[in-house]
DNA sequence: TATTGTTATACTCTATAACTATA
DNA sequence: TATAGTTATAGAGTATAACAATA
């Protein structure tokens, strides 16, 4: 088992702490989410119908998710078939699916949301309270930083996102 | 266009901060890196060589950047056929492959370098510098405790990292 | 028998295109 | 003609298992 010669070749890189912190935290929170037969998409499903104030379509829970709207199909099968969510045609345009959570949607996304912000709570306990303040407001920038340049760009809130991550969880080398 | 009601029902949720960052992040590589011919991944490997006191194996490349080995045959097979690295028997165990930057190589990855921190500068720019600082700083605090963990859980650094990207970039749905 | 590199295979996730129905 | 949902297909990326050469 050899040591590397200068510490960290990679440890100091911007673009491998994300990428490992991210993949930490997803894995946390499928571990956390398993009991509760969702993943972190579901539940961020689940979390928009509830915030919601107009019972959303499929095609706004996709764009607000920014995953495509194919995609969602697949989610809310899921869902579906778990009894978490309901499909009903709207009256007023025949064409949207509203999707509703069912009383057991709600129960499930109560408890699993206490899951999840324990995955957060433990994902930050190595830092002190100041730290992980600063950590957290410095994504949120960051994120609205980005939100807001997209905007002014193409008028697309997801423009870019559906390019980097097609079937490329790292990075698609050629 | 409706906007949502509370202003931000994912926003404020670290998985989704850390998961948006970071395929922000691998998209600007991406494109950065592009007109070298290089995906992150590539310019890794280049780096962890180069870094090295003794030349690397395949294998001791793979094992620092938690990648598979079969995926590391890959890899290397596409930086040496763009002429970056070349592939030696090493003399002392026959079983394994030396992995070296050429000259073309080591001009690459000097200009390459130089992209990638453009990249991660232009990333942080709408953070001032104390919190620019403080995010990377965080994130190496994160990245340590939670290599230390995995040491003492299994003895193997990238316990873990594997079963969480079993082809699911944002975590696998069932 | 264990290890390194390699290949082949299967699986997951995603995007693309095409189809249906509604507007 | 355009939009919402659906389906089928193809593509990228990874892990798994099996194999050859070497230790």
């Amino acid at each position: 088992m050899k040591d590397e010669c200068p510490p960290d070749v990679l440890s100091r890189r911007l673009g491998y702490l994300l990428k490992h912190a991210y993949v930490a935290m997803a894995a946390e929170m499928d571990a956390a989410l398993a009991p509760f037969r969702l993943c972190p998409r579901e539940l961020g499903v689940m979390a928009v119908i509830a915030a919601a104030c107009e019972q959303p379509s499929q095609l706004e829970i996709a764009a607000r998710l920014g995953v495509d709207r194919t995609t969602m199909v697949g989610v809310i099968d899921s869902l579906e078939s778990k009894g978490y969510v309901e499909r009903h045609r709207s009256d007023r345009d025949r064409r949207r699916n509203v999707v509703t959570l069912t009383a057991a949607g709600q129960l499930c996304l109560g408890e699993a949301e206490v899951a999840r912000e324990r995955v957060e709570r433990d994902f930050l306990a190595p830092l002190d309270e100041t730290s992980a303040t600063a950590l957290t407001e410095a994504l949120v920038t960051l994120h609205r930083a980005r939100a807001d340049t997209d905007l002014s760009d193409s008028g697309r809130v997801v423009a870019g996102h559906r390019a980097a991550t097609a079937g490329a969880p790292y990075g698609g080398c050629a």
